[in-house]
DNA sequence: ATGAAAGCGCTAACAG
DNA sequence: CTGTTAGCGCTTTCAT
């Protein structure tokens, strides 16, 4: 079974390659070859295999049928999570995905836009660093079609999909209140990420409105890269030191699972003790010990609508469609802010 | 600032296409440019930001600096992070990397293998449904540089990149037995893959190993569509039935993560009552009630190795290297077996 | 209904 | 050292 050609159908057909292209692409009635032709072409293509070089179509074509997908690291299961939905959903506009990770830094994000530009994707969906402004002007200034996952740039306008961070966390700080806890703290990475700026406010406008006082070693902001050192010390001393709190709220998965870990070394008994709560949750949060109550982020809605908008920029369908979108997140209430 | 081609920076230079081409390439020496000539390039195209069409390029060179990923599913995130690191290690070696998921469905592997290959990719890593025996062997046939890994073809040579499956249940089992637990159950899903059958064998053969006698209610294998249910009557069967067993080795970490689920909801003390063990782990398998002693698989070394076969093809360096890699998995003690 | 021919952007013989 | 030219495999215009 050798590799076969569009010239190799056309010649053995005894028709020219146009009629072959045509019919190959669905045209052959739009430009009215006769129904046996077609029959024929199809038949002997299917037969033999016939598989189009897909580099010379795109080049010809000057698009590929792709779409890139950018994230922080592929290996978070959140992103993963989201990969997922977005691979499913391409394909069934019939695209597929390219996918990369920035590992968070701003210059790999850029070389990757880029990289992936040269390869032709016909566009792109970013969970950007959000230090790369520069870059996001320039794919709106040249009209390349793009939307904006997870993370997006307040101050510029594009097509994005997140998550209501400040409702999300507003939310998860008054489940808490609800439960009786008056003291109240929080604990997130230090990070410029509006993501987590927006948290942030939801925890503190919940602790306004419910006119309670945030003291001042209650909002701890640890460095992503060292958190798990870092913990140890903020936990302590939100514990042990002259504000003691009675409940935390932890902005990412991954904090409240160390977070966790700490108590559980200082044999702080969780709820009864101090309630924590987090941000998104790990595949076994229900397990843990105390199960973990958390606010779960839509990814399966977050990977289809971006690929929707993207694929409607795409192909222009001039449907007017939502491009902005702000989707909720779900508190699954499990023990760990008390019964 | 707008696009520019290769074609621009010949003529803006007044050079040849050729020349241009070649110093880009690298291959301005070998070919005698100037030094002059060649720094003239190079800085124009720098300046104006020039990026080779990769579709243009791949169509001429008949390859694209891409491989294909295959895995069953990216949302798992023991697959998601063998993508993690072919991804980074496929990048130091100049690679992209193209994935996609077969949903553990053969057809849909089919097709992505063709799919992947119209796009020319210059090689392919698989984690295969291990029902696709075809494919495999045409790849082989026409001498498509491929790996396969965590899964592969007992009866086909091929490179590949495994587990030691049999050795690492074979361990835990035999951990299970120096706890002093004598009554040892399985719980497996229904499948033909190699890698579950080999983990059945390498419990069998500790136990045999031991002296102990497999009682007909100890072996469990479940449908892994429908596992969250059937997991319910096994466990109930297992902890209450006839021949109660006192410990459970579960050959994935979802399996021991439902089974650890319904032992709680039946009120079994572990690992007092049953202790329970893991092949391979979720991300919180040491904060879960009790800590989940789990044997570990080397996810970071399986990607890294299967791209440096790969790649070590792909290019025939002709250096000879193991093209067939077992890798050990590594036990992580913790709570759930005793102390 | 069909075919010839040009072109997508790049690489690489080969001739000078 | 440099330029001409053909070609990678496919699409598409235009003439027939």
């Amino acid at each position: 079974m050798k590799k076969i050609f569009l010239k190799d159908i056309a010649k053995e057909l005894n028709l020219s390659k146009t009629a072959v292209s045509l019919v190959l692409n669905n045209r052959g009635d739009e430009n009215k070859i006769s129904k046996d032709t077609q029959k024929r072409i199809l038949d002997f293509a299917k037969k033999n295999n016939y598989r189009p070089n897909q580099m010379a179509r795109g080049l010809s074509l000057g698009k590929s049928e792709t779409i890139g997908l950018i994230v922080p690291n592929i290996s978070d299961i959140f992103y993963a999570r989201i990969a997922h939905f977005v691979e499913i959903k391409a394909k069934e506009y019939g695209y597929n995905v390219v996918f990369s990770s920035s590992n968070e830094n701003t210059k790999t994000e850029k070389e990757l836009i880029y990289s992936m530009l040269n390869r032709q994707v016909d566009g792109l969906i970013i969970a950007s660093t959000q230090k790369n402004k520069e870059d996001i002007l320039k794919l709106r200034e040249i009209n390349f079609p793009f939307v904006l996952i997870d993370r997006h740039y307040p101050d510029i306008k594009t097509n994005f999909v997140i998550v209501d961070n400040l409702g999300g966390v507003k939310n998860m700080t008054n489940h808490l209140f609800e439960n009786g806890r008056r003291k109240i703290g929080l604990v997130s990475v230090k990070s410029q990420l509006d993501a987590l700026l927006q948290r942030r406010l939801g925890y503190e406008l919940a602790l306004t409105e419910n006119e309670l006082k945030i003291e001042n070693n209650y909002i701890k902001e640890i460095e992503p890269f060292n958190f798990q050192v870092e913990m140890k010390g903020a936990i302590k001393d939100m514990v042990q030191g002259p504000n003691k709190v009675d409940a935390i709220v932890f902005t990412t998965h991954y904090l409240a699972a160390s977070g966790l870990r700490e108590l559980k070394l200082l044999n702080i008994e969780v709820p009864s003790d101090v309630a924590i709560i987090s941000f998104d949750e790990l595949g076994a949060f229900d397990l843990v010990d105390p199960p973990i109550t958390a606010s779960k982020q839509p990814v399966d809605a977050m990977g289809n609508e971006a690929v929707e908008i993207l694929v409607n920029e795409i192909e222009k369908k001039n449907i007017e469609i939502e491009n902005e979108r702000v989707l909720k997140t779900k508190l699954l209430i499990r023990k760990s802010c008390g019964v």
